[in-house]
DNA sequence: CTAAATCTTACACTTAGTGTAAGATTTTCC
DNA sequence: GGAAAATCTTACACTAAGTGTAAGATTTAG
């Protein structure tokens, strides 16, 4: 079962990567309202139409990394031991940002990233949606993980407050980048994490979860 | 100053009525994205400009009704007299609850409504993003209500946790009045709103919001 | 090397949303 | 009561996102 990549795929994915990159240096240059999907296909050398093909829907065209984290907590679920899934999610979480993994990194990029977003009501719109979305999926895997239902309240509470905990702290983070002086970005992610995860585990009290 | 109506702004409601009616009614029996805005014109009996005059968006012929709880909220934040805005919230969720106010009430209604929602992923994303706008709204009223800056990460939490407490149990409240037996709506919202409080009082735990 | 599978492209189309200016109606003010 | 100002509706033209289809090009399999 040796089965490298081979021609098509790496073809494949040079154009996606190169549209996705002429994309993402048009938007941040000029504003995502102020680029059209024509544009993109004719700077990076393509057809309207395949455009479309690797991304739906504009938006796509930015928000183009959002399996890892997923992969990453469910990998985290699975191996957990004997901890509660939601302790496991907070464990993941502190060792994410004492390690400086890249999701949490603050450096110029990201700013400039969500400075494009919050330029643009289109891409807020979607990276609201997004976050719902991973909460849901967050859900589905508490549910999993301790054997309920996918639609069990208590899960969907846990997983929307963590996910707000982690927006907000994150948030918090990007404007203790900007605003130099008040203390490392680190600091600021971490003191509205624990707030929020303390109040999770008030929320969860006595269920399986926590 | 008695401002009465006059002609001109009754024969607006009337038309903004209309179409509003018009839109639903076709949303709700044939989907949203069956339904174009040329004919909610032509069924109303108007210009396809003027259905944008009064809904810029499409979405925003169905979600029309946003700036009611937005008020009542705000008129408990100023009434609240010794209580901490948190409290205060708090209380008037459990009175709509309590009274069986309209915006709380589980009839035919809503249940249609939402299944509308639910079949379209363009009203679902706009439903959430309405969900995150208005805590943002609560958290600047939070903000507001202690004398703290707009951007507080500590009310930002507070709003989104709130929110989520609501949201998550009211669609419960949805289902338990679609499979009949379980019990009351009433109750099992309760039932997720408390637990929810819980989780917001112990992340605030020691701020003035609380 | 040929045939099947897959990707890209050109073309035509629907629909959301915007800009503009002209026509119709209401309000205001003399 | 009537003319002018303000406002609303409408027609028309336009941009841009997103979809469907079928033909051409390229890679893969046998």
């Amino acid at each position: 079962m040796s089965n490298q990549p081979g021609l098509r795929d790496r073809k494949k994915a040079a154009t996606r990567q190169t549209i996705s990159d002429v994309a993402t240096r048009l938007f941040v240059e000029r504003g995502f309202e102020n680029v059209s999907i024509d544009e993109i296909a004719r700077v990076a050398a393509v057809a309207r139409k395949t455009v479309f093909n690797y991304f739906p829907r504009k938006e796509d065209l930015l928000f183009d990394r959002e399996e890892e984290g997923r992969e990453l907590v469910r990998q985290a679920l699975v191996a957990r031991g004997r901890q509660s899934p939601i302790h496991a999610f907070q464990a993941l979480m502190r060792t994410l940002l004492e390690t400086r993994h890249p999701l949490f990194r603050i450096t110029q990029r990201p700013i400039q990233f969500w400075r494009t977003v919050a330029e643009s009501p289109a891409l807020t719109t979607h990276a609201r949606a997004l976050q719902t979305t991973f909460a849901e999926d967050l859900a589905v895997m508490l549910c999993d993980a301790v054997g309920r239902p996918h639609a069990d309240p208590e899960a969907r509470l846990a997983a929307a407050m963590l996910m707000d905990t982690l927006v907000i702290a994150y948030s918090e983070a990007l404007r203790s980048f900007r605003e130099k002086r008040k203390g490392k970005p680190a600091a600021a992610f971490a003191s509205v994490m624990e707030r929020g995860f303390i109040g999770v585990n008030a929320a969860l009290a006595g269920t399986p979860y926590v």
